[in-house]
DNA sequence: TATTGTTATACTCTATAACTATA
DNA sequence: TATAGTTATAGAGTATAACAATA
């Protein structure tokens, strides 16, 4: 069967979700909450850029923060100068379930593409690379 | 800043999710409800199979099926010889809408992808083919 | 006035456990 | 006994609208 390349990206995309989900769930967390755990490894976000990175309205975030603050992974750290505003940052333990999530995502995502070539990696990754760019965060 | 090839494919995914739920949302259904009608386009599939095919409890598909249902977009046929099974079949605005999402989730994405060069499309198809044979179906 | 973040509300999505009906 | 599907329950995720506090 023919397959598209949309259809291509959005098939590979659902095999890498489920990925995510499982080494996500591997440490206890949901999908959601590990993203937003690998988001805050690069450093401590603000809200509104927190809710466009992930996409997601600020209302919809308070909840996820607040659920991984209960659990000891983020805290809201205040901004020095603007009173209105907070970032979120890793606590230790944060860190640490961030790297073994991201860690676990990796492993098996590695482990599924063994056979792709170096060479296809490189290629594929270069094609892709603009992709992220416009998609990641410069179409708010 | 250099990107791992599986970090590579997780933003991939992120894009290419965000895109779905956008075309999702623009027929005004959920991205689980529209992944569930557009795997329903190839033929009524049983509740059974189709928690399979989307990495779903059983428990879990009998809301998201009640939910499109009552909406009219798909139907639980009973199945002619076991009178335990039922099968989920498109309606034919069902069918309509299923079509329109899936467009919409293509059109997106490959204006996303126009500058790809076909040969760079070819490749990455051919490179990610056994992934979708691997995580798709054949490992329950 | 505009911006930052939260609250209130109403759904949808999801899993676990227990269940019904049929095979 | 085993399988197909549902119900009950609880919690997580999400958006919209309205809000409080600060800039």
């Amino acid at each position: 069967m023919e397959l598209g390349f949309s259809e291509t990206l959005v098939r590979l995309s659902h095999v890498v979700q489920h990925e995510f989900a499982e080494a996500s769930r591997a440490q206890d967390l949901t999908p959601q909450q590990a993203q937003l755990l690998c988001v805050l490894i690069a450093g401590p976000v603000g809200m509104t850029d927190l809710s466009q990175a992930l996409h997601l309205e600020k209302s919809s975030l308070t909840g996820l923060v607040d659920r991984v603050e209960r659990r000891g992974l983020v805290a809201r750290v205040p901004h020095e100068h603007d009173r209105r505003a907070c970032r979120i940052a890793l606590t230790d333990e944060g860190t640490r379930l961030a790297h073994l999530a991201h860690r676990g995502v990796t492993d098996r995502l590695d482990a599924l593409t063994a056979d792709v070539p170096p060479d296809r990696r490189a290629l594929l990754a270069a094609a892709v690379a603009p992709l992220l760019a416009a998609g990641a965060g410069s179409r708010r």
